[in-house]
DNA sequence: TAATATGCCAAACACGCGTTTGAAACGAGT
DNA sequence: ACTCGTTTCAAACGCGTGTTTGGCATATTA
């Protein structure tokens, strides 16, 4: 009963605070929704804080776990790779499988950093940067340096994030029938893979006209 | 006189609420910074609300005043406007010069729309990304599609747009004294232009190999 | 100077919020 | 059936908030 009554209450206020943010969500409105008393809040979590913490980290890991990172040996190419990366990181961002709050909430917490950020940017995002970066890596001149390849990495993440985090605008700028039918999760991932790719393409035969990473030069 | 106060309340508000959000920001600190009676902003802009609105207009005309898009003639490469372009959105989100609380403001009004955004919109963001489109498709082939184009207008703006809403966590991902060193304003102009000049220039080649746009090739 | 309007102020008001309280209901062990 | 620890609940508390108020100073006009 007890781990049932935290669950339905970590459940309610992460909807809630990804829908409306911390300061304009009441513990009442997510007592409500939970369907438990008032002080049942403060009774397993001690305060509203506190809940916010658990909130993000358990939104955090239902996320991890509802769209995993696919598994990758020595052979998988680069290109894969990042592609896969992209449409994990889209499907996280957007699709709602058992609906997707949970990275509505992350992402204001990456908007606007408080205490629940530390242990997602150590648990969470570094490493999944690096992992990003490890890619990008290998689809660069090996010359370039280190802030070059974080910068690429950068403009990767940008492009994914900027999706869910400016949607509302990204549907004023090109209106909801455009949305509906050229924006969906697919489009996205084959649009930011594809632009991605093409970039890394071009800077690397500028860098290097003669030395192509790939065979057929092709950067689709 | 009056003008004075209102003036005050104004810039004072908008630096508050651009610090802390509208929920967060309360009006007796905002008479506080501007130094007049708590009673002032229901006198001269009715409620709190009221007020947001006029700072973020206000901030809007600010920010535009401070950093003018720059002119350009019929002969003006496109290559050219597009570094322009993220230039002058740079220097908006990121350069102080006078401070540049404005565009924090308003991108808190792209992430959460309320009231205010609509005339933001209107005036200012849809003329501005059309303008975007507008080099973009000079530097395009000439049969993609206006989704293509619309989705690389995009591409564009996210990388822009998240060293200002993302900037907290770029500083934990790759470290205050890398950002000091390698993120200037200056550096983040030059790697996104190239990224992106290098992005069109690899997309229109897989296109059409043998008609490419420039006569050197060179995407930077 | 007197009269009127305008701007300004400290104090108070009404309300919603997070939190606390004390008792009631419940369940497990004896 | 009784006890004791745990969970639930309605009610209330204290505080911060946006807003209002009534009076005071200052400026404007006749």
């Amino acid at each position: 009963m007890k781990d049932d009554v935290t669950q339905q209450i970590l459940t309610a206020a992460g909807e809630l605070f990804a829908e409306h943010g911390y300061r304009e969500t009441t513990v009442r409105d997510i007592c409500k929704r939970a369907k438990v008393n008032v002080s049942a809040v403060n009774y397993y979590f001690g305060d509203k804080e506190r809940l916010y913490v658990q909130a993000v980290k358990n939104a955090r890991l239902q996320m991890e776990r509802r769209v995993p990172l696919p598994e990758w040996d020595a052979a998988t190419p680069p290109e894969q790779k990042l592609r896969q990366f992209v449409e994990t990181m889209i499907r996280r961002m957007l699709i709602s499988e058992g609906s997707s709050w949970q990275t509505r909430l992350l992402t204001r917490e990456i908007m606007e950093p408080t205490r629940a950020c530390e242990e997602m940017v150590q648990e969470s995002f570094l490493p999944f940067f690096q992992l990003l970066l490890g890619i990008v890596r290998e689809l660069s001149a090996a010359n370039w340096p280190d802030h070059k390849i974080e910068k690429i990495g950068m403009s990767i993440i940008s492009q994914i994030v900027h999706y869910r985090a400016q949607d509302r605008i990204v549907e004023l700028l090109i209106g909801s029938n455009q949305l509906q039918q050229h924006y969906r999760p697919h489009d996205l991932v084959n649009h930011i893979t594809e632009f991605t790719l093409a970039a890394l393409h071009a800077m690397r035969q500028a860098d290097q006209p003669s030395f192509d990473r790939t065979a057929s030069s092709s950067p689709n």
